[in-house]
Parts: structure tokens; C-alpha cells; sequence
DNA sequence: ATGGCCATCGCGGATGGA
């Protein structure tokens, strides 16, 4: 089974592509929307579930946006982070069988971007970590299979970065934004991309601007952590670079993590 | 090069993204 994260940029542009991408990955278990940009009533639900897939939505008008896309039914979907006063549509979570026969928790989440720092919008991505990480450890104990994936919008040092000189501690690459993310590693999560061998220079995001994409400048800021209890299962994890090439692409990449149980083909 | 792009809302140009 594979899972997989994208932030698609409004899903009202990029609906033909995202069903076109799963048609060509049909090992997909679940996949997460980051930035549908479109309220529940407007969701094209029906166009997933034509083609075979359930899906779990929370979303707003204009900005941010999350879904979860599954080949199973998707149990217990709790949107946001219960208790936290947010008025965005950032994250969704479910429940799904992983190949081992467990509950596998999947939390999709689109972080705050913060501006830059100093900004009253960096502060709140800086509480906004917090809370994510102080619900989490309470859903680690509840589902100890538990994936989180989506679009951090923080790199996890200058191996993530195209140029670290000139994006030395501005926003995504900030000493503050690294240490929120090492918190989410201290609770066991792990990165998955970075248990196998990578390209150099492995990004997931470039700017629309410059051909950014075309001279590799980029930026790693989606992830896709797993918890201890998952790491046995992770088979492959990796940055689809394909979609990037679209006409009218997402300025993301999907990326994709294979789950196998240990001692099969 | 002090920037270049894209999506939204809505019909011009501001705002947000990263």
C-alpha cells in the first residue's frame, strides 16, 4: 500500500490532475490534499468516488483546504486540532487498516506558512506547532500506527534548502521553525524520506517563478513522518517530480511512501 | 536586478503563498 501527500494548489485547477495521477498510481491507499482552496458543498466528490475512491474533507472558501482520499472507508474523521481555536481548514485525521491488519491513524496537515519572522503570522505557526505536537503524543498512545503527511512548510536543515546562504534563517529554514519540527521527531516520528537513499538536491516545492523547477531551485517542506510502530512497514519513500511538469502544475510535488508488511514481495 | 509567478475574488489590483 502506498501513501502519499500533495499540495495541489486549488483543487478547482487541479482536479483533472490529481485523478489522472491516481488512475497512473493505483497502489494508492490514501492520499492528502493540502490547499483545496473550496468548501465541502463545492468538494467534487463525486468525481472521486466515481473512480473508486471514498474521501474525508474539511475545507474553507479561498485558502487552505485539506482531504483525505481512500481506497478504504475512512473511520473516526476528526477535523482540525480538537481543542485548538483555529478558524483555517488544516488538518483532517482517519482511520484505515495498514497491511499488518492494525489501525493506521493518518493525519493530513497544511502548517501555517508564517510570512517571516517576527511576524504576528510566524508567532501563530509557532503556537499553532504547538498544539499540533501536544495533541499528537495524545493520539500516539491511542493508535500507535500513525503517519502524519503534508505540507510543513519547514525544512529540516540545509540539505532541504536549494541555496542555504541566501535563505539563511528566513521563513521554512528558521532555527525556531527546525527545532517545532524536531519537537514532532522527538515523538517518535520519523522522516521517511530520508531512511533511503536520495537524489541530491531532493525537493518538494519550487517557486512558479525564475523556472525555479527547470534550474532545481527548491525547497523540502513536505513530509510524510511515521511513527516507530510504521517504520517496520515502510518499504520506499520518495518525491514524484512528474506532476511538476504538468501544463498549469502545482508549485508541489506529491510524496509518495510505500508500506509493506516485513517478509513480502 | 529593488523582481520575475500563480490563485482568488471579481473585473482592478490587493492579498497570500513560499
Amino acid at each position: 500500500m502506498q501513501l502519499a501527500t500533495w499540495n495541489v494548489n486549488s483543487l478547482a485547477v487541479r482536479l483533472p490532475q490529481v485523478l489522472d495521477w491516481l488512475a497512473a498510481h493505483p497502489q494508492t491507499s490514501v492520499l492528502a490534499l493540502q490547499e483545496t482552496k473550496l468548501t465541502d458543498d463545492k468538494f467534487p466528490q463525486q468525481a472521486f468516488a466515481d473512480a473508486g475512491w471514498h474521501t474525508a474533507v474539511f475545507g474553507q472558501k479561498t485558502y487552505n483546504g485539506v482531504a483525505l482520499i481512500s481506497r478504504q472507508p475512512l473511520r473516526d474523521v476528526v477535523r482540525n486540532i480538537p481543542g485548538m481555536d483555529c478558524d483555517m481548514a488544516r488538518v483532517i485525521s482517519a482511520t484505515v487498516d495498514a497491511p499488518n491488519g492494525q489501525p493506521l491513524r493518518i493525519v493530513g496537515a497544511y502548517m501555517p506558512n508564517g510570512q517571516a519572522p517576527g511576524t504576528d503570522k510566524f508567532a501563530y505557526k509557532m503556537r499553532w506547532l504547538t498544539a499540533l505536537r501536544d495533541w499528537l503524543q495524545g493520539e500516539l498512545q491511542k493508535t500507535p500506527q500513525l503517519v502524519l503527511m503534508g505540507d510543513f512548510n519547514i525544512t529540516f536543515d540545509d540539505a532541504d534548502v536549494w541555496d542555504p546562504v541566501g535563505l539563511h534563517e528566513t521563513i521554512h529554514c528558521t532555527t525556531e521553525e527546525r527545532a517545532h519540527l524536531q519537537n514532532l521527531v522527538g515523538l517518535g516520528l520519523i522522516d521517511s524520506v530520508r531512511l533511503f537513499p536520495q537524489p541530491e538536491k531532493n525537493y518538494s516545492w519550487w517557486d512558479y517563478r525564475n523556472m525555479a523547477f527547470r534550474r532545481n531551485r527548491g525547497l523540502r517542506i513536505d513530509h510524510i513522518l511515521v511513527s516507530a510502530a510504521v517504520q517496520p512497514l515502510v518499504h520506499a519513500c520518495q518525491i514524484d517530480k512528474l506532476p511538476r511538469k504538468n501544463e498549469r502544475p502545482s508549485d508541489h510535488a506529491p510524496v509518495v511512501l510505500t508500506l509493506q508488511q516485513p517478509g513480502r514481495a
